[in-house]
DNA sequence: TATATAGTTGACTGCAACAGTAGGTTATTT
DNA sequence: AAATAACCTACTGTTGCAGTCAACTATATA
């Protein structure tokens, strides 16, 4: 697996929607300021986001986007396999071609390093994060909310089913 | 912390050395045979092995590379952090400038992830790898160990202190 | 119906790191 | 002196990251 900081964008641009996505969709021009990330670069994201289901979107003023499940069941290794290309350390693709004498001395190593990763990161949810975030917020005095006015009706994307509402 | 294959060759050759680094140095022309890496690409990744003290040269006739410690006080952590660009993947550097609102709300994330990477890359050694190896080899018939005759003396570089004989 | 909003898409840029190449020098042995 | 092999610098092509630009479509509101 590869670790940039895209991946470190994307998992905050979702933090970002999963702390305020209580009333509706949040747009991504909104992330872009809060966050200071380009939107341009968010829509990329977004893109790969909504490509692997993890994001359900609304067009149209007052749209945006929405976490398309419970937050407890999005993990970081969700978003960055999202976003991140692969990088496969084994080079041979999981294939034993690697090659003649040694025959891939380091195989097993990588894979294993590889899961361990993917073992923790998937271990860590939005849900997680939130909670924690939150736990912080309240702790340092809480600061100001800051609410936006929303524009559109959207009280929930439409293309959702209602499982989101269960946990989150 | 970042993760390439860059890392994986370091990795490789390192093991190419310990695997027979019992009669005196290894010539990286060697390696690059048996493992298939360019030379040129090598002999950049040792040079900065030996500048983070993993490995001791030898020049000259019959000179090559050495492990510069008891295999089991070389770690994958080591040898990658000396060939890979660190990606300090907390963008304000671990100060507290990240931003105003949310005060770089992944930042926990990140440094833990890190440590948890580390930890574990740091718990296997040259000597773990080496032990996996050699019983591989012994289970699966042991393809003869192909001796190349050296050339030169160097029955052990000069510039090592004798530690590394007291484990390896 | 017109207009503004906001997602969607594709193409494009600059940049840095990776992976590899080329050619030279220096030290040591035979 | 000649061969070996480390050492060093500079260069190349490719890839993925990060960001930009411009056009397009769907939706809501006035």
């Amino acid at each position: 697996m590869r670790l940039t900081t895209k991946g470190r964008f994307a998992v905050t641009a979702m933090m970002d929607l999963a702390l305020r996505g209580d009333d509706g969709p949040v747009a991504l021009a909104g992330v872009s300021e809060r966050q200071r990330i380009s939107l341009s670069y968010l829509e990329q994201l977004f893109g790969k986001l909504r490509r692997f289901k993890l994001v359900d979107s609304v067009r149209g003023p007052g749209g945006g986007y929405c976490i398309a499940r419970p937050l407890a069941m999005v993990t970081v290794a969700d978003i960055i396999r999202a976003v991140d290309e692969p990088l496969d350390a084994t080079q041979c693709g999981g294939r034993e071609n690697c090659h003649d004498e040694h025959r891939c001395m380091t195989h097993d190593l990588w894979s294993t390093l590889n899961s361990k990763m993917y073992d923790y990161l998937s271990s860590v949810s939005l849900a997680d994060l939130v909670a924690r975030q939150r736990e912080k917020e309240a702790k340092s005095g809480a600061a100001a909310p800051l609410e936006d006015r929303r524009v559109g009706p959207h009280p929930r994307p439409r293309n959702t089913r209602d499982k989101a509402a269960a946990v989150a």
